[in-house]
RNA sequence: GGCCAGGUAGCUCAGUUGGUAGAGCAGGGGACUGAAAAUCCCCGUGUCGGCAGUUCGAUUCUGUCCCUGGCCA
């Protein structure tokens, strides 16, 4: 795969900022790696850009589902992978920005070829478990697959859905499947995740963005949404936080006041997460954004990776903004 | 000013018939193979408002002071 400039980070860090200064300075081409941009629709709780901002700088794989739709992390490889080589062919650079790690990962070593979500299977599967618990289910995957039935716990419900399904789709084990790591195609990327080294300043940032996302419309969008006859509340983009929040509000869970309290918790909760599940990308130079310098050394640190595409200021005469 | 509640973890509160305390939320760490912004696991010492008294021992009982809320003036 040709090599690319991989921007990623937990929610609110400043992505966004960074892949756009770097399209600024470079012939580049951005693709979102973030799960919840990709559907048309969800716009201020997910922190699309702003329209005119894509259109001056079109991100590939932002919006391309509707909301009543999945995509999922293979699609995102297989997707990511599509416009990674089209950009290369261009004499771009691809710049995939987007804090999923998960999509990601799958970017960079791969899935096992395993059978696809089969929505028939996994109803079968939830009612059987609505009927009989989900701890009935885990003994019945001790049974078909010892190996999976240890990894997985009894209290993990997708995770045991998803292990029954490929059972019950291809009668093969899961464990079967996994063939561990498969070899790194982003070797030679550039990678950066973007995270304020102070925790506290990251909480601030959410907190910000939450009254921004409010005074925008998020309830008016969420609203509207939810009119949409097709659009199940445990799809997927309905699940996403922000979105699963404004939800149970409207449902009269908790008042409005509490809406931006519990929202900003959420985010603060993924934001853990993904922090987690970066600090395990190998390879990754961490940049804190509110260090002035940063710009300047994520520039350079580019050109040096690509001195062969040059950028705009050409090689070595990279100017302030 | 008087009376009544309260003051215990970052927040909301429980509790200790006197042997220095525990839930939920928040927060922290981790796991993760087609839902991943998902799903799951682990982590609780805090002058129990201050001071004094009774007691072998007080967060618990008594006194007093401070603070908050309510009612009455």
């Amino acid at each position: 795969m040709p090599r690319c400039v991989v921007v990623c980070g937990p929610t609110a860090a400043g992505k966004t900022g960074i892949a756009l200064e770097i399209a600024r300075r470079f012939p580049a081409r951005l693709i979102s790696a973030d799960s919840v941009q990709v559907y048309r629709g969800l716009e201020i709780g997910s922190a699309k850009p702003a329209s005119e901002v894509l259109e001056r700088f079109p991100h590939a794989l932002i919006g391309i589902r509707e909301p009543e739709e999945a995509y999922t992390a293979a699609d995102f490889a297989r997707d990511a992978a599509a416009e990674i080589g089209a950009a290369a062919g261009q004499g771009r650079i691809p710049v995939v920005v987007g804090g999923t790690a998960l999509y990601l990962k799958a970017l960079r070593y791969g899935l096992d070829p395993m059978p696809a979500a089969d929505p028939d299977i996994r109803a079968r599967i939830a009612a059987e478990a609505a009927r009989r618990g989900w701890p009935a289910l885990h003994r019945e995957l001790e049974g078909l697959d010892r190996a999976a039935a240890e990894r997985i716990r009894p209290s993990d419900p997708q995770r045991l859905q998803r292990a029954l399904e490929i059972i019950r789709a291809t009668g093969r084990a899961v464990s079967e499947f996994h063939s561990g790591r498969g070899p790194d195609r982003l070797a030679g990327s550039v990678m950066l995740v973007v995270a304020a080294a102070d925790r506290g300043v990251l909480h601030r940032r959410i907190e910000r963005r939450w009254t921004e996302m409010l005074e925008q419309g998020l309830v008016d969008e969420v609203r509207g949404l939810l009119a949409r006859p097709g659009l199940k509340r445990d799809a997927p983009a309905m699940r996403a936080v922000g979105y699963r929040q404004a939800v149970q509000c409207l449902d009269g869970a908790f008042g409005r006041s509490e809406l931006a309290a519990r929202g900003a918790a959420a985010t603060r909760q993924l934001a853990k997460r993904q922090i987690t599940a970066f600090r395990q990308w190998t390879g990754g130079m961490w940049y804190d954004p509110l260090n002035r310098t940063t710009i300047d050394r994520i520039i350079n640190r580019v050109q040096e990776a690509f001195d062969n595409l040059g950028g705009k200021d050409g090689p070595g005469g990279v100017s302030g903004p």
